[in-house]
DNA sequence: AATGAATGAGAGTTCATTCAT
DNA sequence: AATGAATGAACTCTCATTCAT
């Protein structure tokens, strides 16, 4: 069956995850995959021929837990102040994807596939956040002085920079997340109608 | 003679820092260290009894290449923007100082021992940056209305996303950084008089 | 198949008693032990997790060897006789059960478990000597005035001195068994009636 | 200076005498031996050029602690005992003494040179005994009957097992011992007037 | 679809020994 | 007489991968 072929592929990526969030690449052993999933060594090599392949299942699966931050709702400011806190949300709720995306990102420097797919993913990021703040800044609900390119660059990166472990580390995460809301101006409560 | 002891020393971490820049932790294997150095891996051994201790020599000379990147010359938003400055130039010199730092962030999370050397330094870090803004705001050459807890917590976040290989990529950090420097005013050119 | 693996863990148990036989512990070498099976280094670790484990299981082989030394046939002395002439014949025939006794004897001196495992078999041998004898002065068929404890532990004194391989030189071991068997009065020929 | 040489090299000896008291050959480390008399390895290797050449070393000096229980004072009888109390004596306050001399025993089997100078250390043993025993039962003073091979023998035997430290263990080895001396009939207190 | 058994290649670490000083 | 530095050769143990069943 398609189905439980699927299902079983996705156990042995999720265990595979779970081990590089809590051993990191180097720690990373076939063996305690197949065994957090409880089958053999030998099964883990029959849904991936590789130790790389199941590697580049972990990353399809760690980008697509991503996929959520985004919810065309509201105005652009609205969507960029709610795609901020959901990240903020999901590393807080998540803290192993944030060691796992760290763990790609570095990797990712040695893999030229990896690389490939990471650099696709960001620009398609960069892109959108620059979108959201034209239009933003065109409808009037984000400063007029805002420079589309720089701030979704600026946004990317801080973005980014909290995955690593070291900076999930509170207060400083917050402070610096509260400061570019500020700047951004979207800093207003929940459902902001924030107009500035 | 004590010269030569430490300078063997240091060759080996300077092997070691670039074997880490280039395959990882994952891939840091002490022999390709010993062999670019050029002695036997028994010799590694007898100045770094264990792998272990060998890290720990690289995690303090990177951070040491970060020190002359706060110079105490000028106003205080001269010294955030030099500061901002060099560590770009660095990090834009030797790309393999970002990747290495990187590769310790992760590990600092499976190494209590390398965690807390981290978090010292990122508190002294922020730190600084937070007297630096304060002085500035004070002394009327940086913008009144910052925060300067915030403000240094985005930069120290922000100067720290750099060091990722996946953001050392232009033009992506230039745009990011540019708009840091706007929004804090200290975006003059050269010797900034800047007045905002 | 349970026979399978069981034979194969005997194989190796089987060549590492060879070598410590031919070299000791000192010269005991994993790679040769799975050399003198035919297998690869890894396959010995996938039966035996750690050296330490293997020689575990070659201190019970050696053990084992022994247990056939004692048949209840016979009277007391009978037993008694035929004990002293069963393990001797036995060294003669296994020299290199001597010296593998030897060489656990002086490891357990540094090997906690071991020790106990060891004392253990050295209790139920004194045990079982004792009561033989006791059983043989009741009976009529060794000599009366023998102090069953005495005995007992120097029977088990001399049969363990004849493991080393110092020892094992003849005539000397000849010459003390007869010297034994003769004070204790069950020296006589094959199936002895003896009746002093 | 001879003697400040000499006197390095028992230094040294008694440090390896030590050594594989506490760890037997199997853990033997020469870096062990300089450390405990406080000198660099080169300068062990200064005054025994191998491994090889400090354990012969160590075996006469193991030796030479056995010569003083053989005190040619008082009957055959007497002496006899005594050797045997002496003995024990030399195993009961230096343990040590027993577990190295039987890893030099057991060692032995594997090294010719060592197997040949302790067959001729037992066969003096030997012959003094036999002469004891011989002139001890011409004098009266021992046992008419004795067989002085099997005797002699049977004493080197015992003496010998008693070196291995599992036979240590209290009270087997007291026990067996003053069977012994039963049987012998030197079992008298202090300076015996045995007769029998 | 799943496994037990096996392995080649290599990992970090150890150790007796050497040699220039 | 003594040492710091260096090394070759091993050692135990590990790991991704394979294959017959």
């Amino acid at each position: 069956m398609e189905t439980t072929k699927e299902k079983r592929r996705q156990e042995l990526v999720l265990a595979a995850f779970n081990q590089i969030a809590e051993h990191g690449f180097e720690g990373l052993r076939t063996r305690d995959v197949a065994a957090e999933v409880g089958v053999n060594i030998a099964t883990l090599h029959y849904y991936f021929p590789t130790k790389e392949s199941l590697i580049r299942g972990v990353l399809e699966h760690a980008m697509g837990r991503f996929r959520s931050t985004l919810a065309p709702h509201g105005s652009p400011g609205d969507q960029l102040r709610n795609h901020l806190r959901a990240v903020r949300k999901l590393l807080a709720d998540e803290p192993e994807l944030g060691s796992v995306m760290g763990e790609l990102a570095l990797r990712s420097a040695r893999d030229k596939a990896m690389a490939s797919l990471m650099a696709e993913m960001y620009d398609n990021w960069h892109t959108t956040m620059r979108g959201l703040i034209r239009r933003g800044v065109k409808e009037g609900n984000l400063r007029p002085e805002l420079d589309s390119d720089g701030v979704a660059a600026l946004v990317v990166v801080m973005l980014t920079a909290m995955t690593l472990p070291t900076m999930t580390a509170e207060p400083r995460t917050g402070q610096a997340m509260r400061q570019l809301e500020r700047w951004l101006g979207v800093s207003g409560q929940k459902a902001a109608r924030s107009s500035n």
